[in-house]
RNA sequence: UCCCCGAUAGCUCAAUUGGUAGAGCGAGCGGCUGUUAACCGCUAGGUCGUAGGUUCGAAUCCUACUCGGGGAGCCA
């Protein structure tokens, strides 16, 4: 009988017939005379069983003891089995390795995140990981798609740029044939000039900030997307962000919500973002955090958090009895996982209680004039179930070429999206100055070198239009739209403060 | 740059609070025909991050350093 090669995800249509998968073994079980071996590959997982039969029996003994990872072409009769993952199974008959792994590092069982981190390579063959760069795969198409349906033109811009965008302190420099250059921290001030020649545009690739900081929301390295209209105000930017968003969400709930299930996260917060989004100005939010709410949201974490380290406590107490107790081994061991889990809960909740009224302290003497910080951040979008804008900052804090608010001279026609659930900022735009000499008079404040922006300033020579757009950053769409809490998974190989291996 | 926490077997963690270093997983060997983090038995595996100090005695206390984690500032 001639078996059918075909990958896991089709197994359902062979049902019946002889195929062929090619993987790795993803883990093994085997009692004397059965052997499982659960395949991996790269579409799915399979769960494949030999029998010690006359058939088999001349290579049972080697398959049985496949280590993990070992790489395989597996035959045998494609069968519905309930049991097994993914509902079918594969009646092998014939087993041919490719390579036999030893030592595989990355077991079932649980590893700390830096053993992790030093394997990446290796990592992202792990279900969970695996969930995640598939998802970020769709989150990428999904973005490209919906610049590309609405007509903007793709611009790339360059990654070798002369001068600052943002912030200067931020910038990596490279050593051009002598000349100093920076890595890019935005392709904006390029994609503005493309949108005075394609009316919309956007770039999409990797932008690099040197900003010291170790945290669960930075990379060194990271993806964003930034798309740039002329004629265009800051309503109609915030306009399409939240189109843009919704696009997205909608996507990754239509392929993927087995694995966001998978991944832990909560459907239905997904489910509810839809238009429209809040829309707060950076006023609004200081009366805010100087409210009733954020006390009493804070106040209510400060008691819910408390309680539950108290539950915790109780919790860790009779675990550690059942492990030293008289059980079986395996009632022990999972009592001490339980145990490990329960103390990792109750430091994070510790250090988060810690903080509670110091984060108070900060939103009640919040002062008009400085920015948001990442606690007032997380206030209001706990605060709200479906993502807000927040609008119209003071100018001193933001960049040169955002517009000035000609209502109040003191404010700036931008805006942040905060994604909810406490996720915070995950779009930052504006609408850009437009008028010559208000542009160079914001640069002469800043002390930036005129000559370093003059093809920039261009721009208003020659037919200058109000115009705007928006940074979205993937790998925090990515973290709040799959639940993580840490960023460093969201992209193959994260770069990070200290951190560029593998 | 600053603040907090941590480092014990290949991995994940214990060590009755200063008194001879332990378990599970993984690895090796053996057993088991339906397992799902399989199970059962045996074996091997450690200069307790580094360098000093206190002490009769240090994984445990002190100091410095290295590395890692979290946070502040800044940001997507």
């Amino acid at each position: 009988m001639d078996a059918t090669p075909t990958t896991i995800n089709r197994l359902c249509d062979h049902v019946g017939k002889s195929v062929t998968l090619s993987g790795w073994v993803y883990k093994t079980r085997s009692s004397g005379k059965v052997a499982f071996i659960v395949l991996r590959d790269g579409t799915g997982l399979c769960q494949c069983v030999l029998e010690k039969n006359e058939q088999t029996e001349s290579f049972f003994g080697d398959v049985k003891k496949l280590a993990q990872e070992s790489a395989i072409v597996i035959t045998g009769e494609a069968r519905a089995e309930e049991r097994a993952v993914g509902g079918h199974e594969l009646q092998a008959t014939a087993v041919d390795i490719v390579d036999a792994a030893h030592d595989y590092p990355i077991t079932p069982k649980p590893h700390g995140t830096e053993f992790l981190m030093e394997r990446r390579h290796l990592w992202f063959r792990s279900q969970r990981q695996w969930h995640i760069l598939r998802i970020r795969a769709t989150v990428v198409d999904a973005i490209r798609r919906f610049f590309n349906d609405n007509k903007y033109v793709l611009i790339d811009t360059p990654i070798f740029a002369p001068a600052a965008g943002e912030g200067a302190q931020t910038l990596f420099e490279v050593d051009y044939f002598g000349d100093p250059v920076y890595l890019a921290q935005t392709g904006q001030l390029y994609v503005e000039a493309a949108c005075m020649a394609h009316g919309k545009v956007y770039c999409f690739g990797p932008t690099f900030r040197a900003e010291k900081s170790k945290t669960r929301r930075h990379l060194t390295e990271f993806w964003m997307v930034e798309p740039e209209i002329a004629f265009a105000s800051l309503t109609d930017v915030i306009d399409v962000a939240e189109e843009f968003i919704c696009s997205i969400v909608q996507r990754v709930l239509k392929d993927h919500r087995e694995e966001l299930i998978e991944l832990g996260r909560n459907i239905e917060e997904l489910e509810a973002i839809k238009k429209p989004f809040f829309r707060l100005t950076y006023s609004e939010v200081a009366d805010i955090l100087h409210g009733p709410k954020a006390k009493e949201l804070l106040e209510n974490d400060l008691k819910v958090k408390t309680a539950r380290i108290e539950e915790l406590d109780g919790k860790i107490e009779e675990l550690d009895a059942v492990a030293k107790s008289n059980v079986k081994q395996w009632q022990k061991d999972k009592a001490a996982a339980e145990v490990i889990e329960a103390r990792e809960e109750r430091s994070e909740l510790q250090e988060q209680v810690t903080n509670i009224p110091h984060h108070m302290d900060l939103a009640a003497n919040f002062e008009w004039g400085s920015d948001l910080g990442g606690s007032d951040e997380t206030i209001i979008s706990r605060l709200h179930d479906r993502p807000v804008f927040v609008s119209h900052y003071p100018r001193d804090v933001k960049a040169f070429y955002m517009r000035q608010d000609r209502d109040d001279a003191r404010l700036v026609e931008n805006f942040d999206l905060l994604a909810p659930q406490g996720f915070g900022e995950i779009i930052g735009g504006s609408a850009r100055e437009e008028e010559l000499d208000r542009l160079v008079a914001r640069m002469e404040e800043e002390h930036l070198p005129q000559s370093d922006y003059e093809w920039y300033l261009d721009l208003r020579r020659y037919g200058s239009v109000p115009h705007g757009g928006f940074g979205l950053g993937v790998e925090r769409t990515i973290a709040w739209l799959c639940g993580l809490k840490h960023i460093r998974e969201t992209i193959p190989f994260p770069r990070m403060m200290g951190k560029f291996y593998p």
